[in-house]
DNA sequence: CTGAAAGCGCTTACAG
DNA sequence: CTGAAAGCGCTTACAG
């Protein structure tokens, strides 16, 4: 056990080993060079004292941390939180520590990544959504050290990324109500900075209007908290009055919005309209009706940004990387319902 | 703009200022005894060129970082994720950087904080539901620096704590169901390790042998991906054959198993059976039927420990203090079910 | 194979 | 008010 006043040093370790610091050091990490006796020695003085090395020292000293950064827009939301677990499982078996740093709610990037680069971090992984101007803050950091970039919007020619396809995801969302039939479909997006959902729309408008239909849609804003009153309002204004004919199916661009969706319409009381969205959701198959959604595979893009990151930092220069990960489908009921006052009959 | 090949040091910002390092020093952060003129040359020098401090090389000086390190249980779960983010928002506020690192999944307590010790933080919150334990570990940890437990079973006598009364939970909880008419009724906790969860137990055996029925209880585990597969298990195990009276309500001691549990009885099409649940769930005015939980005001508590935590950075040495946040219920319908062939008057 | 020495970038008594 | 010097704990050329 080790003593819990103050923390033991190499050279406490030395000494109780009889020897010097620099060999206590090589016996412990260098490796070479070093007498199998006399490492063992060490080693053992080092297991009884519970000595841990002082990574600042170290750091400071190599120039480098054996700490990556991570930097995440809203701990809150499921889809960074699978992120963060990710990275930092793949970091730990590396002998990495982390470092989070929130990017949101105002703070600029140079802001949120200062304790990250002010420790010397070896690298970066960089889950923001909004981020990926190929002339920003984060482009001039991709020149000195690793950066991944995930759920980017553009892949930068600085840094690798990971994410979906998010075009192609707003397509198949899209083509998946208009198969059953709707026509006036909404699409729901969170606010034009968040870049990423802005491509999933741009699917959504190929889509409809490859099918001759004109596209529809609004945004709900950023915070979870007043995103189901402000989407009972929104959808109150697109699902007709009764006289003129509304919209009949509804598609959310991404998590936040889909909760906020999903709860207007509860308190709405309409279930006969059609909804799908980008993102799976806790207990979706519980809703009512369940939830159809187009899900990515969080984990597997969270464990790819690690790998790449790592492979970086240990010194692989191949070409920036752009990774996109499949997406799944899954369909529960409140993407196939058939507008109301319309039977389908062929699907 | 910061050249970005090389980050630029004290001695360089002193350099251009024409001065010393100790003075540059000063000026930009040790406040007393520089020139006004000298302390704002230092500081444009250092605007200028972009500096900003080595935190490594700070710390290694002052023998503790500016920095907090934070062990969760898990980071995909909601709550932990709203505790990050509060504590995140309060070390940014102080100039102080979060390490994170994960206690699930197999790994020691030691192992899991030897990152952060390594790296001399200057305090922990500790979130990881099961800990505690007087003797343990972070017992010996909390007598060399500050410590505060979030979600802990017990109060230390060696560190600071804020959650909920856990028993006072299980028993409110408890008493919604069994005011609406209920006698059998089912507690689901995580598994015998998640203490917090046992405490919550406990709480509602209290409440049923106080009513004079038969407390009844089961674990679904802590992987969230089986829990749903096990609940369906469970659940017919319990509900009864339509021979034997099966329960008629069902608790559940925490989020993960909730979410469990509700995909479970929507797949068994069991609306039937009364519900409730401690934590609140994303979208659970949208389950069928609505949701009713006893929700634990999760951004308090980690706000509170955050609070608490650098008090005893900055000095404070009161004796440890254990803080119990409120709870509420939010009735939406699904625990006021009254039980089936059962009609109730009184409420 | 081993150890004395230098130095990473900072802060802080200490002397002026 | 200012600066030269020492030292935090480590690693790594360098010399032996």
């Amino acid at each position: 056990m080790a003593g819990s006043t103050s923390r033991v040093r190499l050279v406490d370790v030395a000494t109780a080993a009889g020897t010097s610091p620099s060999t206590a050091s090589r016996a412990l990490h260098g490796g070479a060079g070093v007498t199998d006796e006399l490492a063992a020695r060490v080693r053992q003085a080092a297991r009884e004292l519970g000595y841990s090395v002082n990574r600042q020292a170290r750091s400071l000293r190599r120039g480098h941390d054996t700490a990556i950064g991570v930097v995440v827009e809203d701990f809150t939301i499921p889809y960074f939180g699978t992120i963060v677990a990710q990275v930092e499982q793949a970091a730990h078996e590396r002998g990495f520590g982390v470092v989070i740093t929130c990017a949101g709610s105002g703070r600029s990037e140079e802001e949120a990544v200062e304790p990250l680069l002010s420790r010397n971090v070896a690298g970066l992984v960089v889950a923001t959504g909004t981020a990926g101007a190929p002339e920003g803050f984060l482009a001039d950091l991709a020149s000195s050290m690793p950066v991944v970039q995930v759920d980017a919007p553009l892949g930068s020619p600085f840094s690798d990324a990971v994410g979906i396809d998010n075009v192609a995801a707003g397509r198949r969302l899209t083509e998946h109500v208009l198969a059953h039939g709707h026509e006036r479909v909404l699409f729901v997006g969170s606010g034009p900075a968040a870049s990423t959902v802005e491509l999933r729309r741009e699917g959504y408008e190929q889509a409809m209007r490859a099918a001759g239909f004109a596209p529809l849609s609004t945004h709900l804003g950023f915070l979870p908290v007043e995103t189901a009153d402000r989407a009972v309002v929104a959808l109150q204004q697109y699902l007709g009055d009764g006289t003129t004919p509304g919209i009949t199916a509804i598609l959310s661009g991404v998590a936040r919005v889909t909760m906020g969706l999903v709860s207007a319409l509860a308190r709405l009381d309409r279930r006969d309209v059609a909804f799908a969205a980008i993102d799976d959701l806790v207990g979706a198959d519980a809703f009512n009706p369940p939830l159809t959604v187009l899900e990515q595979d969080v984990e597997t893009i969270g464990a790819r940004a690690a790998q790449l990151l790592f492979a970086r930092i240990e010194g692989w220069d191949g070409p920036p990387s752009h990774e996109q990960v499949p997406l799944r489908m899954i369909e529960r009921g409140s993407g196939e319902l058939a507008p109301a006052g319309r039977t389908l009959t062929a699907f």
